[in-house]
RNA sequence: CGCGGGAUGGAGCAGUCUGGUAGCUCGUCGGGCUCAUAACCCGAAGGUCGUUGGUUCAAAUCCUUCUCCCGCAACCA
């Protein structure tokens, strides 16, 4: 029996297409998913999108088509993109599925007729003309920040969640669970700004637009996003309605989430959680956030392509490495143009590309691509192959910790060995040499088996190339267990005709 | 004084917990090699570790002052 392995991204909101951001976010979690069922998880791989509220009906109502026309056009273009990055999701929801939208009512029903929601009343600053809320902290000399009138005190009824209820009891999970939040510094920051300081009951609906999940008993009252989009985690299991996907995946092993929505996934959804009776997840990562030019990727600024154009131009792998590679953990990095051919050069044309294609070209050359098993071995052997044999281990602690960065860094460390013992040994020398053959046959073993290995390790991350590369040496062996231990490569294989994995980009 | 994080050669980062010759990748320059994608390998230059003051035989690392950047402090997600 598989253990098994929940791992989710946010669901993303679709109020413009997707940009590189969300295409990190969603690479990431690729990666570990694949990682995961790599090592032999049964992986439950989850994304979607967060379809209501007040945003998504302006921008529909400013485009002139229904709140629904506008979002299943964007997520028609998602998938696309989805498509196109190679994203292994096992299910893609969205909060406007009906499936969803049901069992949302139920939640949200459930938690009313136990008393965790109540009703109350909501008092806030209002600015009339701007139809906004502000916080005091926000005003302007006492007005409205954006058009500068009065603002007066209003009060409403409204929806109420009893966060303050779950207070104690999240506290001891977060201090019986220290891997909870990561990066650690995020748990501080939650416990500094709103749990130690009390937490107070959050207002879970609102009467001032209609694009959401009415409350079923109250229908003037849409569901708050967040306990809408928040569920999309165990609606998509069948919650409440079926218990068959909930028994086999929840909880969830891994939410991915960018730093700034972290306080909804440790403190408002334990607690909906908690007053659900389920177990909470056992795991929240806080990511950085990729920055263009130093800045935040923004929709109004624009500064920011379809990401489809880097796909087109420099190959999937490409962008998936840059932002796998780049970016270390838990902490803010930058993407940029200029960076991701610099990156894709270096690394992937030059470290492993050119590794392989000329490791690949020596066998055809000096044995008809016919491989050999190793005879004459060399001290200088022994450097290369305890390399390749701790790297294993060696990725699964990084990936164990989320140091995907750092992952990928030790692979490309032992590539580098790779082209360095190709440099030291001088295999075209030994070519010349017909007494030197088994010497040069052990080299290009020993070469193709560690790039073998550095191809199913690098499978997760840049799954095409590795397919490529395991295609190029013709093996069969290509699943986990093969790398256990160096020398799997079968003997008298014929290797396929060598092919260029990555283009030099060349810069004008 | 709101909270948390960050500031290290031209760029991006590690090192800070547990003080002791500042490390890696990229870029630049020089050399080597010719199997390979002008690739690969070796070597060099380049840093008063944001700022102030302090503790110490010794500070990137510990304490303190200030500055700048990011996130949070939303009836935005």
């Amino acid at each position: 029996m598989k253990e098994k392995f929940y791992i989710t991204t946010p669901i993303y909101y679709p109020s413009a297409n997707f940009h590189i951001g969300h295409c990190y976010t969603t690479i990431i979690a690729d990666a570990i998913a694949r990682y995961k069922r790599l090592t032999g998880y049964d992986v439950y791989y989850q994304t979607g999108t967060d379809e209501h509220g007040e945003k998504i009906e302006k921008k529909a109502h400013e485009a002139g088509v229904t709140p629904k026309e506008y979002v299943d056009k964007i997520i028609e273009d998602a998938e696309d993109l989805w498509k196109s990055l190679n994203i292994s999701y096992d299910y893609f929801i969205r909060t406007t599925d009906e499936d969803h939208v049901r069992r949302v009512k139920k939640i949200f029903k459930k938690l009313y007729d136990q008393g965790d929601i109540y009703k109350g009343t909501y008092e806030g600053l209002y600015c009339v003309p701007c139809e906004s809320f502000w916080t005091e902290s926000q005003l302007v000399d006492g007005k409205c920040p954006d058009c500068g009138r009065e603002i007066k005190l209003v009060s409403e009824e409204a929806y109420f969640f009893k966060l303050s209820k779950y207070q104690d009891r999240l506290v001891k999970y977060y201090e019986e669970h220290p891997d909870f939040i990561l990066p650690l510094s995020r748990k501080n920051e939650m416990l500094n700004n709103f749990i130690n300081p009390g937490l107070e009951d959050l207002c879970v609906s609102r009467t001032s637009f209609t694009w959401g999940i009415p409350v079923d008993f109250d229908p003037k009252h849409v569901v708050y996003v967040w306990v809408d989009a928040l569920s999309n985690y165990i609606t998509s299991l069948g919650y409440p309605e079926d218990d068959t996907l909930m028994k086999k995946y929840w909880p969830a092993d891994l939410h991915l989430v960018g730093k700034e929505i972290v306080r909804f996934h440790v403190i408002i959804w334990p607690c909906m959680l908690m007053a659900l009776g389920l177990p909470l997840p056992k795991q929240v990562f806080g990511h950085g956030w990729l920055k263009i030019d130093g800045g935040k990727i923004s929709k109004s600024l624009g500064n920011y392509k379809d990401p489809r154009e880097y796909i087109n131009a420099y190959g999937v792998d490409a962008v998936r490495y840059y932002a796998l590679r780049e970016v270390p953990f838990g902490s803010d990095g930058n993407f940029s143009e200029e960076a991701l051919v610099s990156r894709t050069n270096s690394d992937l044309a030059n470290t492993l590309g050119n590794l392989v294609n000329r490791t690949i070209s020596m066998e055809h050359k000096y044995f008809d691509g016919i491989t050999n098993n190793p005879r004459i071995f060399e001290e200088i052997d022994n450097e290369l192959i305890d390399k390749v044999n701790n790297l294993k281990k060696i990725v699964e602690e990084k990936m164990n910790g989320l140091k995907v960065n750092e992952a990928i860094e030790e692979i490309m460390e032992v590539l580098r060995s790779c082209n360095k013992y190709i440099d030291e040994t001088t295999p075209w020398t030994l070519a010349k040499d017909e007494s030197k053959k088994e010497r040069l046959a052990t080299l290009l073993y020993n070469l193709l088996e560690s790039i073998r290995i550095c191809a199913i390790l690098l499978s997760p991350f840049i799954p095409d190339t590795a397919n490529k590369i395991l295609e190029q040496l013709n093996t069969k062996e290509t699943n986990y267990e093969s790398i256990n231990e160096f020398g799997k490569l079968e003997e008298g294989l014929k290797l396929n005709e060598p092919q260029i994995l990555f283009n030099r980009i060349e810069t004008k």
